[in-house]
RNA sequence: GUCCCCAUCGUCUAGAGGCCUAGGACACCACCCUUUCAAGGUGGCGACACGGGUUCGAAUCCCGUUGGGGACGCCA
């Protein structure tokens, strides 16, 4: 048997965490299984789905690399295949219509609600009533009938076996009374239409298997496997929603924020492989089982993410992920950037990188090779150099340097220290006014590294300090 | 209110009855390295929610309490 899995978001938003991780347990699943694994878009409740949604959606998950088999499915496309199961069920006496009003139902919960008795809402008033009693006028929904007694098991591959009571299930709607299908019905028939042979989803879906169990049972269909994983809370340890400030994946990828990084650390939030951290996508791929997922729900921490972000800038392609940072600098910058800037960038960057967590801090960080002189300084710069006797220092230091007939770092290294010697200063008392003069801030990599990227030429340039 | 689920350091987790005086990672602190800032290295702080059982033995199994979360829509 194929595995065959599935991730339906409704588009009434962005991709948010919890949906993305959905979405990476899925596909991680049917990948490992070599099995399928299938977008598909709930936007049954047309009011509220939106095309801007959707892209959104599907322009999130691209950029996780989590990639789809087949087209994407649009679940309102299917409204028909719906309406006929409904249909069909309806003649078959598992279903009903029921004609009760909003308002009545709105006092049927409030009642419930008010005497606090058990069990349910809806009072299955129209379950064994004759039709011929039906109000006219009125356009009834479907309700599935639900059995009354025993009670229902679903053994979850991850919360495990879980039992409820059956007369705790309502008879709930499956055909709005405009004639369209709600969730409930849909994703039970769409998911039997491809074959879906494990449903992974959020927790918050657990309640609502029990109701599908039987609506498949009612279709004469085989019930899929459930696997309900545990909703990701945020900081405050209540669940992740917008409201709490639940943001879209594309929020932290303006961050500068790597598709790896989201990946694995999404990954490692309810999944353990051992001690293993640093997980690859193949090797999750590789490792990854349902048995493996935990069951209480985690805490969204922003820090692991820079944590791994910044071990995944160290291992990311130089030359690509130079060409990001100067898209983003040609992007966000007023000046006009250097001839030179890639060039600098791609030998700079590994120094670049180790001092930052996100592609945006490189950004920052990459300002000192993306402009040519003048230099613009910073405040602290500018208080070294105005310093006693930095500038003569800088002046004397380039004369030195011109003359080097070798331009690396340990050549530089050898000439700077030389002079710090003969004069009796620290090295940091000559490096520190290097750093102020060649980078315009107080903060760089190694100095010297930086005198071999911006090479001989610009070097020279800086010292001479024309504009402070 | 009813139903369902969950419970190991602040956080993510390892742990499937003896390997646990509970391991790793993030964060935090200290030290080392050092031309700045980082990175890196070393070390430290720090948890089995509580109470009963079962057992020779329990973080692990059972029950209860407490705490947390979720679901109760003609939303998905």
């Amino acid at each position: 048997m194929t595995v065959v899995t599935r991730f339906a978001p409704s588009p009434t938003g962005y991709l948010h965490i919890g949906g993305a991780r959905t979405a990476l347990f899925s596909w991680l699943f049917a990948r490992h299984h070599g099995g399928k694994y299938i977008l598909r878009v709930e936007d049954t409740d047309q009011k509220r789905s939106t095309q801007d949604a959707i892209d959104k959606i599907i322009e999130g998950l691209s950029w996780l690399g989590i990639d789809h088999d087949g087209d994407v499915i649009f679940q309102s496309q299917n409204a028909d295949r719906h309406a006929k199961v409904a249909e069909q069920l309806l003649a078959e006496g598992k279903a009903y219509k029921c004609y009760c009003s909003p308002e009545e139902l709105t006092e049927m919960r409030e009642k419930v609600l008010k005497n606090g008795t058990s069990g349910n809402f809806y009072n299955n008033l129209w379950r064994d009533r004759d039709p011929s009693e039906a109000p006219a006028g009125i356009d009834p929904v479907l309700r599935i009938k639900m059995p009354l007694a025993g009670e229902t098991s679903i053994s979850d591959l991850v919360q495990g076996d879980v039992t409820r009571a059956n007369n705790t299930l309502d008879d709930f709607v499956i055909m709005r009374s405009d004639g369209t299908p709600t969730y409930m019905l849909a994703v039970v028939v769409d998911d039997h239409d491809i074959g879906a042979t494990h449903v992974i989803r959020g927790d918050d879906h657990l309640n609502n298997a029990f109701r599908q169990f039987h609506l498949y049972n009612a279709c004469g269909w085989h019930v899929p496997e459930f696997a309900h994983i545990p909703l990701i809370h945020g900081a405050d340890g209540a669940k992740m929603s917008k409201r709490h400030g639940a943001l879209g994946v594309d929020h932290y990828a303006a961050l500068g924020i790597l598709p790896e990084t989201m990946r694995n650390y999404l990954l490692r939030l309810g999944w353990s492989h051992g001690d293993d951290e640093t997980i690859s996508t193949e090797q999750a791929i590789e490792w990854f089982g349902l048995d493996a997922v935990g069951r209480s729900p985690a805490r969204f921490d922003m820090d692991r993410i820079l944590n791994l972000n910044s071990h995944y800038l160290k291992e990311a392609d130089p030359s690509q992920l130079s060409e990001a940072v100067l898209q983003i600098a040609r992007e966000t910058s007023d000046r006009s950037l250097s001839d030179s800037a890639l060039q600098r960038l791609e030998s700079g960057i590994s120094g670049l990188v180790q001092r930052a967590k996100t592609i945006t801090e490189v950004v920052d960080l990459s300002n000192l090779y993306l402009f040519d002189t003048p230099l613009k300084f910073n405040d602290k710069a500018r208080e070294i150099l105005t310093g006693e006797d930095a500038l003569k220092r800088i002046f004397e230091l380039a004369e030195i340097l011109s003359d080097l007939t070798l331009w690396d770092e340990s050549h530089l290294n050898e000439a700077v220290r030389e002079y710090a010697d003969t004069n009796g200063l620290k090295l940091g008392q000559v490096a520190q006014p290097l750093r102020a003069a060649l980078a315009g801030s107080n903060v760089s990599p190694g100095i010297f590294e930086v005198m071999v990227v911006l090479g001989r030429n610009e070097t020279l340039e800086r010292l001479k300090v024309t504009s402070l």
